[in-house]
DNA sequence: CTTATAGTTAACGTTAACGTGAATTATATT
DNA sequence: AATATAATTCACGTTAACGTTAACTATAAG
């Protein structure tokens, strides 16, 4: 088992053309309280402990699509950062990255077109739904867990009272 | 993609060696209401709606250990099916089968050692401080699904408005 | 007893989700 | 300007989690 080797792929440094560049080091010049703050692809890799690699990836699924550069490198918005949180979530959840691709798709539907509205509006039902269970069956494992716990926990204590 | 294949060994019928067999048919003599209910493994598979293969395969990485018949043919408990439950559980919350066989074992300590005892006091706290992180963010999720569910909603009934 | 069905082992195939270089270009630091 | 980091694009490799025959045995139904 390869132990998710530390990238070669580092933190970067300083400004970028195209505003405040988020490499993980001190940022030299901060011009502007800019809402336009923007970070480089190892930045991301490192604040959510993924390779860039898999970033690269996520963009080829389609899943975000940074703009880049005039030197043809990646940089990112927060939106995008907000996206690959949600992404890396819904990995959490178990779903596969084509059902992400999909949840994510709904975000972006025509809002202005009845059919796609009602759509995204059953789908979304249906996801609930999901959701609320989930939630339900999580709820019982963390019971069962803590009743276990609780179990094992006076178990340990019986063993020492009958030590003393 | 291979749209799971409805498996060509599906339920079979009636009684076994080792007790009343679920196959998802009607039993034909059943003797006594008998704690000691058994099922085939296309029953189980069938339920549970994954093919025989899972089944095995899951038996192969030590995640479930099914008894056997005379006839060499595996039977399953009611705690082989708890069991198989929870393995789906676990997949079904993003964990590995690796992952889930390390969970499963913790519930197979040896309860009269003070140090695995400990150990797994230790895990579970880890386990369970995930857990509530875990309903925690779905929670959040939940909530982020129904404003946007109730947005395009609102934003369908102005367009119905409109047309009126 | 015959014949469908089920179940068994073994082995190779497949797919998703990256890992791992290699060669090249872009930035940053001194 | 020189040098050290980072980033980019292929492209092949890897691993987990099964899918898919194949060849054979066990059970159930008529």
């Amino acid at each position: 088992m390869p132990e998710n080797t530390v990238t070669r792929e580092l933190a970067g440094k300083g400004l970028s053309p195209a505003g405040i560049r988020h490499t993980g080091m001190k940022v030299r010049h901060m011009k502007k309280e800019s809402t336009k703050e923007t970070y480089t692809i190892s930045a991301l890799a490192e604040e959510f402990d993924i390779s860039t690699r898999s970033i690269r990836f996520y963009e080829e699924k389609n899943l975000i699509s940074p703009q880049r550069t005039d030197g043809n490198q990646r940089f990112y918005t927060r939106r995008d950062r907000a996206r690959l949180k949600l992404i890396l979530r819904g990995k959490r959840f178990g779903y596969s990255l084509e059902e992400i691709a999909e949840i994510i798709g709904m975000t972006d539907i025509d809002i202005d077109e009845e059919g796609q509205i009602t759509k995204a509006l059953k789908f979304g039902k249906k996801r609930l739904d999901e959701l609320r269970e989930r939630i339900h069956e999580l709820t019982l494992l963390e019971q069962d867990l803590t009743t276990f716990q609780d179990k094992i926990q006076n178990r340990l204590e019986e063993l020492n009272k009958s030590k003393s």
